[in-house]
DNA sequence: TTAAACATAGACCGATCGGTCAAAGAAAAG
DNA sequence: CTTTTCTTTGACCGATCGGTCTATGTTTAA
């Protein structure tokens, strides 16, 4: 029995080069050659390792998905006050978004190539929403918990909320020049939270 | 001298055909056969009509943006309290966004496509959060005016808030089967415009 | 009726699309 | 060594891409 020689390439850092050119240009504007190139690697290896262009996407999808929920879980879950683990994600969201090449949420862009028709697809967006929902909805009970929101708060219409701000503020950051409108975005979103 | 016969078909419904197909589907992934088909004319008519596909799209897109942008005017602007227009608009926005075929807003889907590196399309787009944008600003205004909002509200980050939750709102409509997720996103936002 | 000015349908263009495949190379097992 | 199993390269496939152009009406003005 033989094993054969080892990928000469590392398939996540392929994958990541793969993410990136998605995230910037869209599934469908992206071509199969374009990918290669920025992933350094053959065709046949591109379809022997991802199978097509369209797993390939998804695992891209759901590689960016798993980093940026759990990234959002670990910032709203430091310690110290659950508001105010919100108020520094969402600054720091803001500065992200306002930067000048801005590419916004690799979901958020993928929610506008794809819909309710694309069942497979729309399972996976849809998972990535309820992910960031949960952060949010955890860190705002704890919050009403410990007294920094009103007894009667709907904690789950909240964390809905800051999930669609997040997406708005992403998507709005692919186009803005200036970083104001984000920064009023979230300005206003979080004078929203002021404790009863 | 002489001007030939007129046109077979009203190129505004022809544009308007075209829109919806942008709309569903996004810019890079709607062939010209596709459009030609959907507007029912000839390519040649198509070319020489619109010039060629990314100006159909610029029309299409512009078409769209005036059209929504009078309608949340119109809607802000309705006699009664400012407040009151806000919510219904929200109300109607969050409907809209729950249909099960919804297909979000073609502004939004086209900042996921295009980015400030697309000059043209970029100013579109910018041009489309303005307006939008400035329909808030002045019916907030209006709200603090008649003391519906605290006097030391700011107005234009709650305009740009609310401009921001709109797109997340269509964005997330796109790819969510259930009525809930759009109902909390709006029952947060207006939970927070309750009268000082 | 003729000629000029338009619109029409659709053939056609090179380029690129996503995807496959055959040939060559390299590493491990014997 | 040879053989086997894997990877790599890149040629190649039919289909489709956006865009052009010719040939054929069709209408109006002279």
């Amino acid at each position: 029995m033989s094993r054969g020689p080892d990928k000469q390439f590392d398939p996540d850092e392929a994958l990541e080069k793969a993410m990136q050119l998605f995230w910037a240009k869209g599934y469908a504007a992206t071509g199969v050659a374009e990918l290669q190139k920025q992933m350094g690697i053959g065709r046949k290896s591109l379809y022997d390792t991802f199978g097509n262009k369209r797993q390939l996407f998804i695992k891209a999808l759901q590689l960016y998905s798993d980093s940026v929920v759990r990234q959002i879980f670990s910032d709203l879950n430091k310690e110290g006050s659950p508001l105010g683990n919100v108020r520094r994600l969402m600054r720091t969201l803001q500065e992200c978004h306002s930067m000048p090449e801005s590419m916004g949420c690799l979901l958020g862009v993928s929610m506008a190539q794809f819909r309710t028709n694309d069942a497979e697809m729309a399972g996976v967006l849809r998972r990535h929403i309820k992910g960031v929902e949960e952060a949010f909805y955890k860190t705002f009970k704890r919050a009403r918990d410990v007294g920094e929101l009103d007894r009667d708060t709907n904690v789950r219409d909240l964390a809905r909320l800051y999930m669609g701000i997040g997406q708005g503020l992403a998507l709005i950051g692919r186009v803005q020049d200036a970083p104001a409108v984000p920064r009023s975005i979230v300005n206003a979103a979080l004078a929203t939270l002021k404790t009863a």
